[in-house]
DNA sequence: ACCTGAACACCGTTCAAGT
DNA sequence: ACCTGAACACCGTTCAAGT
């Protein structure tokens, strides 16, 4: 609910306080942004395009231009809405914990974007994600003992982990939801060559439930720990062997 | 250069060795795919849409609709393609490095992609890396000691890794490229209240050159140390504590 | 079998004009 | 200031017809 950022100001948001009490101009960049969830959530973000959205406003396309500088914008608007309204759980204080939990949750918020991946041709995903998150994650990093430098390494590195999961695991759904012929993995695992392709080849009827298990927290897990260990190096004597 | 995959198929490949000297009906699948790379070359994966497809090669749009059963095979085709003639380096022959050096690997291939993002918006990043890519960094996993179970996981966990970097960062670039406004970023950094976001407010003005380093090896390296600390637990005794 | 032409159902955005 | 209407320059793809 706090009002937390700007990102608005296609030419300026105004809303005097409304007019008096007749019509408030009808359109404002909240309201847009409201219907836009809506198309979303009840069609996909494949049908949220500036036209569809106009429709579902009784106006014309070219209406929205005057509270939103272009699809981009909007589509930011988007993401930062969601992620202002999602709850902020009081995260656990001893250091390790905290750090683990406050990167759960970037994956937790950015999932609930199924656009996201447009956001991405758009933008970085910090830009495009809550700032308080990010904020959860570097207090969190500072607090285990790691330098600001390499709290923005950490960062990153679950930015990156996070982000390439999510766009994987979304676009792969929406794929599969409408698809006729039979997916793509299937013909190309069938076609591999056992000589050239062993592990391949001798993995390729496992796969398919190997890779529908959610690996996504022992991986973050992973990617924590090997940051740890930087830090057990560094931090205690020994001014590295190597 | 050997033909190791077989994706194609629209209809038919057909290509029945030519039809004896005279025209073998100009188009062909191959003949397609190379067009569409010398349009992404020249003009930025942007540019990539059937019409203009079809205007390079001075035919009609529905004539690729011959060779190809949509835009969604085209991209694949030329993920694939690129890939297979990516230069194969010999990896070292110490475990350890070798499964870095394969891991390393997956990312300088998809590197070479810059329509990627588009990819993924139409299958899984592992069918549409080249399969020798998976098969190598397999092959190392288990080399280590991983068991099956685990040498996917940390594929997976690595491919996650490097599709999320590669994604953002290419999109960043193009996207800082046709920019005329400042970046959204400034803004929203600008923004921030240091009561509410301390590490951020006080990060502003490092950030960018923060973020502007490579951290991918660093991360990738972390990732991999986190992978071999499950492995050190479980390989020698002890029967997991918890 | 391979290709064309016309059409369908869309896009984001600019520009000039209305109130 | 806020909105409309018409237009520009595109999309991917289907369908019927030509050779």
């Amino acid at each position: 609910m706090r009002s937390d950022e700007p990102v608005g100001t296609a030419r300026k948001p105004v809303t005097p306080a409304r007019k008096k009490v007749g019509r408030p101009s009808r359109l404002s960049q909240p309201a847009i942004v409201e219907a836009a969830q809506r198309i979303v959530d009840t069609e996909g973000d494949g049908s949220l395009s500036m036209r569809r959205l106009a429709r579902e406003l009784s106006i014309t396309p070219m209406a929205l231009y005057h509270h939103v500088r272009d699809r981009d914008q909007l589509l930011r608007l988007l993401l930062e809405t969601k992620a202002r309204h999602q709850p902020r759980p009081t995260l656990p204080d001893a250091p390790r914990e905290r750090l683990t939990a406050a990167a759960q949750l970037l994956y937790d918020v950015l999932a609930e974007c199924p656009f996201l991946g447009e956001i991405l041709t758009s933008e970085e995903l910090m830009n495009a994600s809550s700032r308080w998150v990010t904020e959860a994650v570097l207090e969190a990093a500072l607090g285990c003992g790691f330098t600001l430098e390499e709290a923005v390494a950490l960062y990153r590195a679950v930015a990156h982990y996070t982000g390439g999961e999510l766009l994987i695991r979304l676009t792969r759904e929406r794929h599969l939801a409408h698809l006729d012929h039979p997916p793509y993995r299937s013909q190309a695992m069938a076609a591999l060559q056992p000589q050239t392709h062993p592990r391949l080849t001798a993995l390729a009827d496992r796969w398919p439930a190997l890779t529908a298990r959610d690996t996504h927290e022992a991986g973050l897990e992973a990617l924590l720990d090997g940051f740890f260990r930087t830090l057990d190096r560094s931090g205690p004597p020994s001014p590295a062997p190597s």
